[in-house]
RNA sequence: GGUCCCAUCGUCUAGUCCGGCCUAGGACGUCAGGUUUUCAUCCUGGAAACACGGGUUCGAAUCCCGUUGGGACCGCCA
């Protein structure tokens, strides 16, 4: 048996990361046997499905190198739901029901508030009212002779069961041309042959009443493993209100798809070892839906930084470079000259691309604190005497030059401060910078070049009055 | 409220299926020390968990039951 697998994303709000991981774990499962991944836009839902969603979740997880093998969407087949739909009233197996909005709600209040179950038990089954107007197609589930349970395997959870008569007559279409998910999702996974479904923990209620439908229908019942949620920091589902949810938030703010790939993949999953950074094909290799948690998992985003700075690290410069561009137009103004002279400085200290912002004394002056100039085991006399010496050795520009330069300072710390480098080093890295931290004086002298050096020293002379 | 799901360091997890190798391992974070002019990097070390209670057993993080706690879902959304 081929395997064929799926993730069904609806494009009503930009691609969500547990979608993206959703659809990491089936595209995972199908490359490790050799299967198919399937990516089914649900856009059932005329009123709150968008082009652009539609577009952004195509976007995402292409960028995340997620390759779909078949592209459907539900809008384009509605005959095929419309075919089924006749079939399961003919069949006397669904039903129209014209109960109205505001009857059902208040049947649901009233069970809610007599500790039922709130579901709707449908009369209009066996007697259609008189007059009839709006009616939505409900499935005949609670006729007699029904079983008492409908059970299935989870490949992850192993056996759940559900008692029936909670259930209902659930709907499962608006109209014959207007499915909703439900019925929609089950023909279209047996249209499309698919044996695994794999997706999040959240849809575990949906799935008796899937099972519901395909036996109605006469169809085999594929496999379900059901993925634990990704949780916010107060263990609660992830969304909104817990910050960035959207994948094309991390790309923006300068993550990289392998980074959060592999972070995604390891919130819920484990190939079993110590092993942490992985590649997309050692991923692959080492996939198995036995290695998924059964509890949600908090996305930390601590953790996500980390691995994005380790795959920074990793990265040759020249390809940092390029991918720096879409975060940071800017700093290209002068053709990435500037850039491409510290990106090893930027490469070791950045975690997302989007912590660039910490190095803009590379692209204009700073401003200095005069306080911050004064080493701790100094005062400003000293911080003072430090830029004039410093000054003194810039003006023979053949000084300038890294070791050069080094041995300098060191002879005016050793000469002028009793060997206290930090006296000498301190003001002149922030004479440059202006900031509590950064790199290495020589190192960023180096870079600016003897006049802009010397510019910057003079300033904070001026500035330490 | 109803129906389901879940439970190892703060976090992600290994170990759980096939009980002993677990005085519970790794990673992130955190703390301390080293390197360094500062920060970061890097190195070394530390603190930190089997939710609880009963069983079963010679022996339980691992099996069973219960309790507690957390979560998801309950739409003419998906």
């Amino acid at each position: 048996m081929e395997v064929r697998v799926r993730v069904a994303p609806s494009p009503t709000g930009f691609l969500h990361v547990g979608t993206a991981r959703a659809a990491l774990f089936n595209w995972l499962f199908a490359r490790k046997h050799g299967g198919k991944f399937i990516l089914r836009i649900e856009d059932t839902d005329r009123e709150r499905s968008k082009e652009a969603f539609d577009q952004d979740i195509r976007d995402g997880l292409t960028w995340l190198g997620i390759e779909w093998d078949e592209l459907y969407r539900q809008s384009e087949r509605l005959g095929v739901y419309r075919d089924y739909l006749r079939k399961l009233l003919e069949e006397k197996k669904a039903f129209w029901c014209y109960h109205t909005k505001f009857q059902l709600e208040s049947e649901r209040e009233a069970q809610m508030k007599n500790k039922e179950a709130p579901r709707h038990i449908c009369e209009h089954k066996l007697n259609p009212p008189e007059e009839k107007i709006g009616g939505i197609i409900r499935l005949n589930v609670m006729g007699k002779n029904r079983a008492e349970a409908v059970v299935f395997e989870d490949l992850i959870r192993g056996t759940v069961e559900f008692k029936r008569n909670t259930l209902g007559d659930f709907s499962i279409a608006r109209d014959l041309d207007d499915p909703l998910y439900n019925f929609a999702n089950v023909v279209d996974d047996h249209e499309m042959n698919i044996n695994h479904i794999i997706r999040g923990e959240d849809h575990i209620p949906n799935t008796p009443k899937q099972i519901l439908i395909a036996e109605a229908l006469g169809f085999s019942i594929p496999f379900f493993a059901h993925l634990p949620l990704i949780l916010g920091e107060d263990r609660s589902k992830l969304s909104k209100r817990h910050g960035a949810t959207a994948l094309s938030d991390y790309r923006q703010a300068g993550y990289l798809p392998e980074a959060l790939i592999n972070f995604i993949a390891l919130l819920g999953w484990s190939p079993g070892g110590n092993k942490e950074i992985m590649t997309r094909s050692e991923m692959v290799s080492a996939f198995s839906l036995e290695g998924i948690q059964k509890g949600g998992a908090i996305f930390d985003l601590k953790k996500l930084r980390w691995m994005n700075s380790e795959y920074i690290k990793k990265m040759p410069p020249q390809g940092l470079i390029e991918s720096l561009k879409p975060t940071a137009k800017d700093l290209f103004n002068d053709g990435g000259e500037i850039l491409s002279k510290i990106i090893h400085l930027v490469q070791e200290r950045i975690e997302a691309f989007s912590d660039l912002g910490e190095f803009h004394y590379f692209f204009r002056e700073p401003e200095i604190t005069p306080d911050l100039l004064i080493w701790k085991k100094s005062d400003a006399q000293g911080a003072r005497k430090a830029l004039t010496y410093i000054e003194a050795v810039l003006e023979d520009a053949d000084n300038f030059e890294d070791e050069k330069l080094r041995n300098r300072l060191d002879a005016i710390a050793e000469k002028e401060f009793e060997g206290d480098r930090g006296a000498v080093y301190w003001p002149f890295r922030v004479a440059l910078s202006g900031q509590k931290f950064s790199p290495d004086p020589v190192e960023m002298a180096v870079i600016f070049g003897n006049k802009k050096t010397r510019e910057r020293v003079q300033r904070a002379l001026t500035q330490l009055g």
